[in-house]
RNA sequence: GGACAGGUGGCCGAGUGGUUUAAGGCAGCGGUCUUGAAAACCGCCGUGGGUGAAAGUCCACCGUGAGUUCGAAUCUCACCCUGUCCGCCA
């Protein structure tokens, strides 16, 4: 999220930032319009605000002393104060909320030595490591089919039970995966010092909200959401207690009693809406139960949020290894097979919460300790600096690693490391404390993945297939699998 | 999931409608005293925002949101969270 008074301190490079992610018009302008309209407005409350305080106070002093003459001619002045009090109070909240909506979806700026560009194709390679075809074999099979081969990847029985984009992995290539997470995080534990963390996997609205999935991007997500398909548009109606102000969902029709025992006390609105709306009509503003984590970021970089900081003790450095979750909407057709996108993957994420000045030194850190599992495991790679065009919604300046995979005879993406400035602290409310003990603003977040586990099980299955249909197990790997050197049918 | 009890500054904790401008204590910072330290005493000690060149001044915040009132930490409603007991489970 970006700040409002950095705009109006300097217009002109945040227009320029904007139109090098693309946004062109008057976003700036509006966003001004409706901030200086938001400060006449507050100056006029808190004038209103300042005087009902002091009538007030007067008004007890006057009824202690039992002058209830001058206690009623007080009363008689302020009488038309508190209407317009109250008014002004919604007007701010509507006001405000705009304003943050507006802001909400605006993507962060990108920093000045991030590449200009429309898609992938301006990405610039920053460094690369050989890449070729695994010894003696013309040509490479694709990951999965040498897992199926093994036995040991299932996609069909995944799809009988859960659909298309899961997978079973069973034997040496479900243990080589959990190997893969423990070797991810020691080497980044013991040998770059960051703190291994066991994360919640559901997460509420604010979370995803702090690091920029919501609002936007909530296609991409997963969600334990009663659906529209699970109440029928008749069967419930968003009721506003007029005198308390509360807001309920009333439930009508046969299945009434059923429903209000399910879905009792689970919506809340994030938003102010009209009385006697449907809940079909007002299903994108009510938020119940969790989202599921599309990335260990959300838990890990929402640790910190609406906290302050002391500056001394940053970076504070955060892995995890979970499960992901993707609705991967929009991405039908794309890598249909295989375990290039699945709905659920694992993958261990780096997290790093920073001051402003380390940032970007934390940057190239975490970028290395992402890399040194690639260079420990002997995969061929790459790492390539992302145009504005190509990065994600919270970064400004975002390095991709791409792993080489010869069945493939491509570069694919194995991790992404970003460095975000203010922009997530800004949305989840976290500073920290300068030396002087003084609050010196928002902290810098940074994420990286320090591997997407899958990924790095496909990149090992199609550099180190055997002519005889076997998988070597890379030697950093054997002593988390029980000492085997290869992966044989099952 | 049910019942009950709670949520107040960095921490503890008082406060059930009006000099509360959130008491008091602890921790922290500065000072007096002291050869030094401790003790004692004095002072400072939250966050965000409006306005202003600044000093300052004003507004908001007692879990969150809304409401009642001239006035709310205090009363009402909803939600979130914590504790204890019961139930269920891993």
């Amino acid at each position: 999220m970006h700040d409002v008074r950095a705009i109006r301190d300097d217009r002109e490079a945040f227009v320029r930032g904007l139109k090098r992610r693309g946004l062109a018009g008057t976003l700036a302008d509006d966003i001004l319009a409706q901030d200086k309209a938001l400060r006449e407005l507050l100056t006029r409350l808190q004038t209103q605000q300042a005087r009902r305080n002091d009538a007030s106070k007067l008004i007890g002093q006057a009824k202690q002393k039992k002058d209830e003459a001058l206690a009623k001619s007080l009363l008689d002045e302020v009488a038309g104060l508190k209407e317009a009090i109250q008014a002004g109070e919604a007007e701010q909240r509507l006001m405000e909320e705009a304003l943050k909506q507006t802001l909400a979806v605006i993507p962060n700026i990108p920093a000045d030595d991030v590449p200009d560009g429309a898609d992938e194709n301006a990405n610039v390679q920053v460094t690369a490591r050989g890449f070729g075809k695994p010894p003696g074999i013309n040509n490479p099979r694709q990951h999965f089919e040498i897992g199926e081969a093994l036995g040991q990847m299932d996609f069909e029985r995944a799809a009988k039970v859960s659909g298309a984009r899961f997978v079973y992995l069973k034997g040496d290539l479900a243990k080589m995966e959990r190997a893969l997470g423990a070797f991810m995080l020691d080497i980044h534990t013991d040998k770059f010092g960051y703190t291994e963390v066991s994360p919640p996997a559901l997460v509420r609205s604010n979370a995803m909200f702090g690091t920029g999935q919501l609002p936007k991007f909530e296609e991409d997500l997963f969600s334990t959401k009663a659906s529209e398909e699970l109440i029928g548009p008749e069967e419930a109606t968003v009721r506003l207690d007029s005198q308390s102000g509360a807001v309920a969902v009333e439930f009508k029709g046969d299945r009434a009693a059923d429903l209000q025992r399910t879905f009792k006390g689970k919506f809340f609105l994030n938003r102010p809406v009209a009385l006697g709306n449907t809940l079909k009509s007002i299903s994108p503003i009510i938020e119940n139960s969790f989202w599921l984590i599309p990335t260990a970021e959300v838990p890990l970089t929402n640790y910190v949020a609406d906290e302050i900081l002391n500056g001394a003790e940053l970076p504070l450095r955060l892995t995890a290894f979970t499960p992901c979750f993707r609705a991967e909407a929009g991405a039908a057709g794309k890598d249909t097979r295989g375990m290039i996108r699945m709905h659920q993957f694992s993958k261990v994420e780096l997290v790093s919460i920073t001051t402003p000045d380390q940032s970007a030194t934390e940057h190239e850190r975490m970028t290395d300790a992402a890399q040194e599992i690639l260079k420990k495991l002997d995969l061929a790679h790459r790492v390539v600096t992302l145009c504005t065009g190509d990065m994600g919604f919270s970064a400004q300046k975002t390095y991709d690693i791409e792993v080489w995979l010869p069945g493939q005879n491509a570069f694919r993406e194995i991790s992404s490391c970003s460095n975000c400035g203010p922009f997530q602290a800004r949305r989840m409310n976290t500073r920290y404390r300068n030396a002087e003990g003084k609050v010196a603003g928002p902290v810098h977040t940074l994420n990286g993945s320090g591997l997407a586990v899958g990924r790095t099980l496909v990149a090992i299955l199609e550099n180190y297939q055997q002519p005889d249909g076997s998988v070597a197990i890379p030697s950093v790997l054997q002593p988390y699998m029980s000492g085997k050197t290869k992966i044989t049918k099952a």
